[in-house]
DNA sequence: GCCAACGTTGGC
DNA sequence: GCCAACGTTGGC
């Protein structure tokens, strides 16, 4: 099957791009939304993840990719809940702000844009190579 | 700081 | 099973 694309989201405070890297491995946990977390289960290691910095900063920063796929997360105290294992790929030479991709063609579709609130969502190969591009970027 | 969108909860 | 109330998220 080909390579699927995924955006996730995290508030700077909590996990930024930055921290990520110094980590160099993390595992993508806290994902309470049965949506998202059917988008979770859907990654394959080696799928390529845009990493957004939301309400700070709204904008694209970087590339991740899936390490380990969907396993159960630890951090949920009740209920059924997956995490993936992500690593940093490359940082975006210039991230790609919300106010791009709401504009742009290509990218004002995507998931991430209709609904603002899912914390993990697919884009297509276009939408993500346009991302990429606008970003200065190449996988 | 406010508000809209969305998801979840609880009463009926 | 429906719907109102509420809480949370995230853009503005």
């Amino acid at each position: 099957m080909a390579k699927q694309h995924w955006l996730v989201k995290s508030e700077p405070e909590s996990y930024s791009w930055t921290k990520f890297v110094a980590d160099g491995r993390t595992a993508w946990t806290g994902v309470r939304n049965f949506t998202a977390r059917l988008n979770l289960r859907a990654m394959k290691v080696g799928d390529l993840v845009l990493f957004y910095h939301s309400v700070t900063g709204k904008d694209v920063v970087g590339i991740a990719k899936v390490a380990r796929e969907a396993y159960p997360d630890a951090t949920a105290k009740e209920g059924d809940w997956s995490c993936v294992d992500l690593v940093p790929h490359k940082a975006l030479k210039q991230p790609v702000t919300l106010d791009t991709m709401k504009t742009d063609e290509v990218t004002r579709d995507m998931v991430f844009i209709r609904q603002s609130r899912l914390s993990v969502s697919p884009l297509t190969e276009k939408q993500f190579a346009r991302i990429l591009e606008l970003g200065g970027t190449k996988a």
